[in-house]
DNA sequence: GAAAATATGGAGGTCATCTCCATTTGTCAA
DNA sequence: TTGACAAATGGAGATGACCTCCATATTTTC
């Protein structure tokens, strides 16, 4: 779905402009209080330059961090590739907050791509949930985690981790979060 | 907070065709869908009025859930008077998942209120993790759940299943995340 | 180097949100 | 009852974010 058009030379210098500012303002951490046409302004590109290349904001906070979320997912797989399953899956998890605990602006994104409701899952978040079926399902067959438990279940608490970002005991929580979700998918008894 | 000022004869009555009316909207799940100026046509009162009682969307639906929210509250404390605590427990978060598939509009609330980053966490949202708080300190007390893990993570779960409410899977998915809290919540070994 | 294809930018349209205040309605003391 | 004061109303219009459109500019192709 990338390799559809050689963007034009002008084009994708506008577009590397409009990630690398973009990049700038979520390390900032201002992302999502400013006002979308003003990146245009920042990236000396016109709005409509912009709205062509992301048409949305959630779409531009995903090009962001395509990247990021890629490289967790890679990491999925190789912990996969070279831990027993169990120890892969709590590995994982354990980064995934140490993760949204360095980066501001990834625990934001999550939450948003997740919680769009705007039907078209954006890919980012297919391919983490996918990563994530992928370990839990190894488990399973390891006979490591139990079998009566969804995957979706992990997505969904990894999203309230997400979500809650702002708390003020944030990362003691999280960590308990995933404490409880690793102790509850060990095979009960 | 409440019993401030005893509201004039024609206030109360415009306050409560206003909640009448969002509580029809909340029903027909199109609290989120629908231009805030339009509460107040469909109530019959102007914006001005709207914006006087309810100074945001988050406001409304604060006030339209804040008897359910206490009733969700009550009923901890009710399950905590009768049961043994962990029991208590497990038999609230089951009926908190019963609660928000029943009723379309509350799920959407609780996320609402949850990710308001705008300070000032709502009462409602207060209200119930006091009482999630109250339940895990109960069952922490009678030795029936782990002390190492704060009640928050456990919130976090639950707004973690609010958001994702309309996922396919939902059902399932958000009694897996209890199942997985609950047993993860036992004292391991 | 000219035509065709592609991309730009920013002025201006659209629309939800919210404010302001002239007017109406309610309350209360005399 | 009535007059006077306070409280509340409503809706026109300001505000400001989002997005579109298209005349112009740049790149590519032949």
């Amino acid at each position: 779905m990338n390799a559809d058009k050689p963007l034009r030379a002008d084009a994708r210098r506008k577009r590397e402009a409009l990630l690398a500012t973009a990049r700038e303002v979520f390390d900032a951490g201002s992302f999502f209080d400013l006002r979308f046409d003003d990146f245009a302004r920042l990236a000396g590109v016109g709005t409509g330059t912009l709205y062509r290349h992301f048409p949305t904001r959630e779409a531009l906070a995903e090009a962001v961090y395509h990247g990021e979320v890629a490289t967790l997912c890679d990491r999925a797989r190789q912990l996969q590739a070279t831990l027993p399953a169990a120890e892969a899956l709590a590995t994982f998890l354990r980064g995934m907050v140490d993760h949204i605990d360095a980066h501001q602006g990834l625990a934001r994104t999550l939450a948003t791509l997740w919680a769009d409701r705007s039907g078209a899952l954006a890919e980012g978040s297919r391919a983490l949930e996918q990563a994530v079926t992928d370990l839990v399902a190894a488990a399973v067959r390891d006979g490591a985690v139990r079998d009566d438990v969804d995957a979706g279940a992990v997505m969904m608490a990894l999203h309230g981790i997400s979500a809650a970002h702002d708390r003020p005991g944030w990362r003691a929580e999280a960590d308990d979060v995933v404490t409880l979700l690793l102790d509850g998918l060990r095979r009960p008894l």
